[in-house]
DNA sequence: ATAATAAAAGATACGTTTGTCTTTTATTAT
DNA sequence: ATAATAAAAGACAAACGTATCTTTTATTAT
């Protein structure tokens, strides 16, 4: 798996707030968990560590809920970063502490490539455009 | 991480065993484990299902020992397949069930170009191209 | 002020991966 | 045959990721 579990559902979720707030909506855990297929309780968390990376907004109390701020262009790496950390992109493929550009490991050559697509794919893909497409291509998330 | 802990020590003991092994050298698990640094027990255990999945071979008794089967053409994804499955090859990368060719989740497109490349470079890479790397250009596995 | 709502926080539990230790089985050399 | 060696196998434990439930805190509407 590229992403643990634990991303997978923060992904999921933060696009389908960004649905909601495009709609200047705001979105209870209950609703962002049946709309993704997620385990509620566990959502929550996930959600909670999310604002407190300042990826989401989040408001307590009746009218409250999960939102994304007006205007903050939000990347999937960003979410990928906050989750799962940075190692998918800099840790040694063999598990090799001291593999480096000057010390490379017997993958080291051959995997950078594909890291730095990953790094790339993950950086300039904005949640905005899986919005969009969740809405008009018919795209699901759960 | 791309690999678990389990495979990147997979691999780096059958590189080392393959190395002894162009040597008609058996290595016994304390020595693999002291060369790539990795837990004895542990990697006794890895190598065990290693065996039993047709990558390694082993004697008991006195001279025997972890061995690579001579002119036994081992790719990466060998390893890979046989410790971690096949799920970072064909797993959505948003852990959807129904994602699918002809239903593709938002990150489908995008991912797949990725997927190609990493499947491709550990299908093509043989163990023994490690190998000369290892004796040659100073890698290590530890 | 009060009640209702909803996120935040804390405690607990389950499952998998990772790691350790001990016993058993097979093989070799003496 | 016996002792030594080394993998195989099994039982157990720690750490981590995943999941559940309860209590607390903040906010809103009445």
């Amino acid at each position: 798996m590229i992403l643990s579990k634990s991303c997978e559902y923060a992904i999921r979720a933060t696009v389908y707030i960004a649905v909601k707030s495009g709609k200047n909506e705001k979105v209870g855990i209950i609703e962002v968990a049946e709309a993704i297929g997620s385990p509620m309780h566990f959502t929550g968390k996930i959600l909670q560590t999310l604002v407190r990376k300042k990826i989401l907004s989040s408001a307590k109390g009746p009218t409250g809920g999960f939102y994304l701020e007006n205007g903050h262009l939000l990347f999937l790496i960003d979410i990928v970063r906050a989750i799962d950390g940075n190692g998918l992109f800099s840790a040694c493929v063999l598990g090799l502490e001291r593999c480096s550009e000057t010390q490379p490991c017997p993958m080291h050559e051959q995997v950078k490539p594909i890291r730095e697509m990953l790094l790339n794919e993950f950086s300039k893909k904005p949640v905005t455009e899986l919005v969009s497409g969740f809405g008009a291509n018919g795209y699901f998330l759960k």
